[in-house]
DNA sequence: GCTAGCTGATGCCCG
DNA sequence: AACGGGCATCAGCTAGCG
């Protein structure tokens, strides 16, 4: 039986640091909750404890300090923590608030967190972590004997292989996931104070609430971090905050020092080229297939002994091999389970395979990697360009019409006569003279596939679904409108019904006009990457330009670290005012007195007619133009 | 003095 | 602290115009 702690509070305030502690208060409801299904990884009969923090920012006041003794609350939860003696603390964003907020608080009263299994302190200590592009600044707390796994960013991990979160905040991912506490309660964030006075039950319904959200998220988040810290030498948490790359590292490290080895210094960086990308054709095809090649890079290591130079006892490929052959295995088990646990279980296994087999290639190409080795890498993409080269003439010499390569897949309209139970021969062709080792998989049929630009592109399936791809397409950079409007032409584009493009966009023109968008579809949302220090000193330099994002944050004269959000929308009039000069925080907005700048989304509104305005004018396909004509802006 | 068009930086996404 | 490639946006600059 295992002991789960979960931290939970009202963290949407934002991204807000607070920089003023004195005007918060602390209240904490201990609940005993059990019975749920199979959360995170925990195991039914656990016990699950939840501490549910409330504040507000004028919480002080309504308390008057005289109901409550934070010092004392601050030691019943450390009386809390030894007693259940939990093995892992969860909670939603609590290394950027929960734990920062009682550390300070801690400190302010000279309590101890005394939280760890020998008695020793909670230890925080400012941290960076890396998820793709984005940096996310933010305090590590370790405590001795135990794990802290913070939700929030599971949430980021998760979102950067499948990019279709709605946000960050625990309510929006757990509806997204399905987990939504039932007939859940909400609170609106400014009456918390009144509620506290009025309502205290409520208060704590709500957080009870969220605490049930944060295990329904992580039951869906942390297993496959869970079952990946039984095959790397990291524990549970430093699994959860440690890239694939450096997982790599560590297999490779402790597989030599058992085989006694020395143990390289990294290789200097050197250029490694990249997957072939090419664009054949623009605009919407009827019928379209894709082929990719299974597991690309990983097959083309095993299939040519790619492995680092300075790996003389062969740890690389032999651990590749041993994943790969494991994953199968686990597939297999999940398949078969005849539980649902067991499901979970091997299915969370099978897929923390993938992400460790994915990341070899990577680990070739990574700077501080022990066994490193940049040629080697390069040698894994010049194999794989020829692979997909390879297919592309293949497709051209059976009749194909080739649409979009991309790294090791080729979206293709079959020859005019193919019929659907003709794919398997067709594959078959298709894949006739690759090397071995190298498997081709026809891993899509689609209605309707609409070419836009490379990496950029629209799919329709037989059941009517319209798959968007693509930064310019689906980018957060992008107002919510923009998406919701590229959506609509996109479908209609797939849907034969390019006419009816030109009404989509007057329509927006009009609501617009009549100020009928709502203010949450106009503005922007931007994550800050860079420090205050760093984004000034940038500018000082003058080295970037200034960005509204970051004015506005420094204007509101809030602490900030990488990783946090802001949202903005532009006031003032005129098409060509400067961005950063008229924005106002979408908070800032109300409908009483609605100041966006009519104009300038309607600007945005017709350049979005001006880059589809010819796919929807001509319904068919085009081969791309070398140098585009500047779309012209004017609608009338 | 004004602006279209270019350049570089940034944020985000594809595989 | 995996990689390269690509698209959209913004600010700042500049060539060419009136």
């Amino acid at each position: 039986m295992h002991q789960y702690l979960l931290l939970s509070g009202r963290t949407s305030f934002g991204g807000m640091r607070f920089t003023d502690l004195r005007r918060l208060a602390l209240d904490i409801e201990v609940v005993t909750t059990e019975g749920f299904e199979f959360p995170s990884s925990a195991r039914p009969g656990d016990r699950i404890v939840a501490i549910a923090l409330a504040d507000s920012t004028d919480f002080r006041q309504v308390i008057r300090g005289d109901h409550l003794d934070e010092a004392a609350l601050l030691e019943e939860c450390v009386r809390i923590v030894r007693e259940l003696d939990p093995d892992v603390i969860e909670g939603h964003n609590i290394f950027r608030f929960d734990l920062e907020y009682l550390e300070a608080r801690a400190r302010r009263h000279g309590v101890t967190l005394g939280w760890g299994r020998d008695g020793s302190a909670l230890a925080g200590r400012p941290a960076r972590l890396q998820i793709a592009e984005r940096a996310i600044g933010y305090r590590r707390y370790e405590v001795a004997g135990r794990h802290i796994i913070d939700t929030w960013i599971l949430a980021q991990l998760h979102d950067v292989g499948v990019r279709d979160l709605p946000g960050f905040g625990l309510k929006e991912i757990a509806r997204h996931l399905g987990v939504a506490a039932p007939d859940r309660t909400y609170v609106d964030a400014t009456t918390i104070p009144e509620l506290f006075r009025d309502d205290p039950e409520r208060l704590m319904a709500y957080a009870l609430d969220d605490a049930v959200e944060t295990l329904g998220v992580a039951g869906r988040l942390a297993p496959p971090v869970f079952a990946q810290a039984q095959l790397v030498p990291f524990d549970y948490q430093a699994t959860a905050l440690r890239g694939a790359a450096a997982k790599i590292d560590a297999l490779m490290l402790r597989e030599s020092l058992r085989l006694r080895h020395a143990v390289p210094l990294p290789g200097p960086p050197a250029p490694v080229g990249g997957g072939h990308v090419a664009l054949f054709q623009q605009g919407v095809a009827r019928t379209t297939l894709h082929v990719d090649v299974t597991s690309l890079y990983p097959s083309l290591m095993l299939a040519h002994g790619i492995a680092p130079v300075s790996d003389e006892a062969g740890i690389f490929l032999t651990l590749l091999r041993e994943l790969t052959d494991r994953r199968v295995t686990a597939k297999r088990l999940a398949r078969d389970a005849s539980t649902a646990l067991e499901r979970q279980h091997h299915g969370a296994l099978a897929q923390s395979f993938k992400i460790l087999i994915n990341a070899f290639y990577g680990y070739l190409a990574f700077s501080t990697g022990h066994w490193n080795d940049f040629a080697a890498a390069d040698r894994v993409t010049t194999h794989g360009r020829e692979v997909v080269t390879g297919i592309i003439d293949r497709l051209t010499a059976l009749g194909c019409v080739s649409l979009e390569a991309d790294t090791d897949g080729v979206y293709f309209v079959p020859p005019p006569d193919h019929r659907l139970d003709n794919d398997d021969t067709l594959l078959e062709q298709i894949a006739a003279n690759l090397p071995d080792g190298i498997r081709l998989e026809l891993d899509g049929r689609y209605v309707a596939f609409f070419s836009y630009k490379l990496k950029t592109y629209a799919l329709l399936d037989e059941r009517g679904r319209v798959t968007l791809k693509g930064s310019g397409f689906r980018s957060r950079g992008l107002e919510p409108f923009q998406r919701r409007l590229i959506e609509e032409i996109v479908r209609l584009l797939l849907e034969s019904r390019g006419k009816e493009v030109r009404a989509v966009i007057d329509r927006w023109l009009e609501d617009f006009a009549r100020r009928r968008v709502p203010a949450r579809l106009f503005a922007r949302t931007e994550t800050l990457g860079d420090t205050l220090e760093a984004y000034r000193e940038k500018i000082a330099a003058g080295v970037r330009s200034p960005a509204a994002a970051y004015e506005l944050a420094a204007a509101a004269g809030r602490a900030w670290q990488p990783g946090d959000q802001i949202s903005y929308y532009v006031a003032g009039r005129g098409v060509n005012v400067a961005v950063n000069e008229h924005a106002r925080l979408l908070s800032e907005w109300s409908a009483e007195r609605p100041d966006e700048n009519v104009e300038y989304y309607q600007a945005k509104v017709a350049e979005i007619w001006a880059r589809f305005r010819p796919f929807a004018e001509d319904g068919g396909l085009r081969p791309p133009l070398d140098d585009e004509p500047s779309p012209q802006l004017d609608l009338f």
